[in-house]
DNA sequence: GTCTGGCACTCGGCCCGGGTGAGTGCCAGG
DNA sequence: CCTGGCACTCACCCGGGCCGAGTGCCAGAC
C-alpha cells in the first residue's frame, strides 16, 4: 500500500506534467509545491511509485512520466471533478437555449464541449432504444405506393418507401393508420413487434399482404433507427497533441471517423455516471495514447445518450470531467423542456 | 511567351516535385525526363521560369519548386484529366450500388472520395434550390398541436412542431392538407410562397389564424432546408500533408469543421465543369496552402450539389480531378435511379 | 541565336565531440 | 525514516568541418 504522501506525489506528477508536458524531476516537485520534505526522499518515494507501475522514466536521467496505470489512480483517487466557474455555466446555458431542433441541440453542444475542453468533442444521438413511439403516418403516394413516416418522442422522423403487391384503398389505408397509432403510440420500440403481430389478421385477405409488407418495413425502420449516430468536432485541437504529431494523430482520426468504432466506445462505458478509459483501457489501439471521458445524458432520470471528449491521456482530468459532467446536465434540460 | 521547352520543364518539375515532395533540380531533371538537352540549357529555362513567377527556390541552392501560379499554370495547360481504371470504375459503381438512402449515398460518397484520392473529401448534400415538393403531412398531435412533414423529390423529409393558438379540427385539417398538397406537390420550393398566398382566404373566420401559421412555419422550413448540408471525410489524410505539420493542418482542420466556410468555397466554384482553386487562391486563409478540386454532379443534367476534395497544393492534380469527375458521374447516375 | 561543358560559389544537412545540467541511485549519518 | 552529499548517466545544446546538390555565369561550339 502507498503511503499517504506518496500518492500526493503522484499527484503532483500528474498535475505538473499535465501542465507543462515535460518529464518531472524531484527537485522541481519540491520546488512546485509544498511537500515538506527533501529532494532526495522524493526520489525514494518516485522509486517506489516507479516499481508499483504509476510512473516511468522515458530514458535514464530524465524525470518521471505518468503511466496509464498511474493516471487511473489519479483519476480514482487523487483527483475531484473541477465544477466549472459561474460565468461558463450561463455561457454553456445560454449557448444552448437557441438551438432550433434536435440536430442543432447536438450540433452546438458538439461545438460547446470541444471549446470548453479544448480537445475532441464526441456526441451520441439520443438513442431511441428507450424511446418510444410519438406518432405514424401512412400516405398514399400513388396506388400501390405508400410513405411510412415514423415519429419519436426524441424528435426524430423517418421515412421509407413501401411498394405494394396490390392497390390499397383509401379506406383501408386510413384504417390500418387509425389500429397502427392506437396500439403503437407512446410504447417503446422494443415492445412494437408484439404490439402488432395479430394485425394482419383483422383485415380482409386482400389487404392483408399490404398489411404485413407495411409492419415489416415498420419493424425494420425501429431497428435501423435503433443503431445509433454521433457527430465529432473539434479535430483541430488534436493538433495540440504532442510534439511527435503524425503519427500520434493519425490512428485518431481514423479512429475518430470510423463512427461505428466510436459507438462501440460509448457503449463500453457505464450507462449512468462519467467513465474514464485511459490509454490502453481503450479496446480501439488507435485511441491507445488517448483518454476517452464520456457520461451518459438524458431528459430524465434515464440516459438516452453518451457525450464525452477524446484527448491525450496526458489531460486536465479534473477540468474534462466537469465540464462532460456540466454539459451533459444542460443538454439534458434542454431535451426535457423540448 | 514560354517556349514549348519551357512549359515542358515545368510541367516535369511540377510532376517530379508531387512525386518527391522536394525541390528538384536540373541535374535531376535531366536524368528523369527525356528533355534532350542538357543541366545548364535547364538552368537558363528555370532562371525563366523562376523571373516569370512560376516556380520558387526555398532557399538559394536548393532545387525549385513551382509556385501556385505555376500550379496555375499545369492545371490550365499542361495537364489533362487522368481516366480512372476499369477495376477502378467498376468498384466505384459496386460501392456505390449498395445504398439504401440519401444519407447512406453522400456518406458513401465521401468515403470513397477519399480513399480514391487519398486526401479530404467534401460532399455536399443535394441541394433544395431547385428541388420540388412531393408531399406535405398535417398531424394532430393534440388539439393545439400540429405536426408538419415535409416530403422533397431529393428523398430527404423534415418535422416542425406547430403550437396552434386555437384548436383546429380534424375536418379542417384533412382539407388543410388536401388543399395544400394539391397545390404544391410537384412545384418547386421558390414557387411555394405564391403558391399557397391565398390559401388562408379561403378558410373560416376561426381557422385563418392556425393555417397562416402552418404556412409561415412551411415557408420557413423551406428556406431553412435550402441551407446547404454537407458531409466531410477523411481528415486522417491530412497527416501525410508534410513535414511541418501542426502549423499547416491546423487551420486546414479548423476550416473544414466550419461548414459555413466550406459551403462558401464551394458557392464560388463553378456550377457546372471543374473547378480547380489553387493554393491562395481559396478566400479561406487557412486554406492556403491547399488546393480545392470541385465539381458539380446532379440527377439529370443540371447539378444539384457539388462533391470535390482538399488536398495540399503538391497534389497530383490529374489523378485527383479524374477521380472526382468519375465519382460525379457516378453518384449523378444513382441519384438519377432513385 | 542557342546549346553546352566547365568552373567557382553558396548553403543546407550531417556527423562529430565536448560541455552542461537536470536528474538519478546509493549511502552514511542524524 | 528523513536528509545531505556524491558519483554517475545521459539528453540536449552548441560550434565546426565536411559534403554534395544546386546554382549562375561565361566562353566556346554548332
Amino acid at each position: 500500500m502507498l503511503s499517504e504522501r506518496r500518492l500526493e506525489v503522484l499527484r503532483a506528477i500528474v498535475q505538473d506534467y499535465v501542465g507543462t508536458e515535460e518529464p518531472v524531476g524531484s527537485k522541481a516537485l519540491t520546488e512546485r509545491h509544498r511537500l515538506g520534505v527533501s529532494p532526495a526522499t522524493i526520489r525514494n518515494d518516485m522509486a517506489a511509485l516507479e516499481d508499483e507501475g504509476f510512473i516511468a522514466q522515458p530514458h535514464t536521467s530524465a524525470g518521471r512520466i505518468p503511466t496509464d496505470k498511474g493516471y487511473r489512480l489519479f483519476v480514482d483517487k487523487l483527483a475531484g471533478v473541477k465544477p466549472l466557474s459561474s460565468p461558463e455555466r450561463r455561457a454553456i446555458q445560454n449557448f444552448l437555449d437557441g438551438a432550433v431542433d434536435l440536430d442543432d441541440v447536438v450540433g452546438r453542444t458538439v461545438r460547446l464541449l470541444a471549446q470548453l475542453t479544448r480537445q475532441v468533442a464526441v456526441v451520441q444521438y439520443p438513442s431511441l432504444t428507450r424511446s418510444t413511439v410519438r406518432h405514424v403516418e401512412l400516405l398514399a403516394l400513388a396506388p400501390a405506393r405508400l410513405m411510412l413516416v415514423l415519429i419519436t418522442d426524441t424528435g426524430r422522423v423517418e421515412q421509407r418507401l413501401i411498394d405494394c403487391q396490390a392497390p390499397f384503398g383509401e379506406t383501408s389505408l386510413a384504417d390500418l393508420r387509425a389500429r397502427l397509432n392506437s396500439r403503437v403510440v407512446g410504447r417503446r420500440f422494443a415492445d412494437v413487434p408484439q404490439l402488432v403481430q395479430d394485425l394482419p389478421e383483422s383485415f380482409e385477405q386482400d389487404d392483408r399482404g399490404t398489411v404485413s409488407t407495411v409492419l415489416s418495413v415498420l419493424l425494420e425502420t425501429l431497428v435501423e433507427e435503433t443503431e445509433e449516430r454521433l457527430m465529432i468536432g473539434g479535430t483541430a485541437n488534436l493538433t495540440r497533441f504532442g510534439h511527435d504529431f503524425p503519427l500520434t494523430i493519425r490512428p485518431v482520426l481514423e479512429a475518430l471517423e470510423e463512427h461505428v468504432v466510436m459507438l462501440k466506445l460509448l457503449g463500453e462505458a457505464k450507462d449512468s455516471g462519467m467513465t474514464v478509459r485511459i490509454g490502453h483501457e481503450n479496446a480501439h489501439e488507435g485511441l491507445a495514447s488517448t483518454s476517452v471521458v464520456t457520461v451518459g445524458y438524458g431528459s430524465g432520470d434515464e440516459a438516452v445518450a453518451k457525450l464525452g471528449v477524446v484527448g491525450p491521456t496526458r489531460m486536465d482530468y479534473p477540468g474534462t470531467m466537469g465540464a462532460v459532467r456540466a454539459v451533459a446536465r444542460y443538454v439534458g434540460q434542454i431535451l426535457a423542456e423540448s
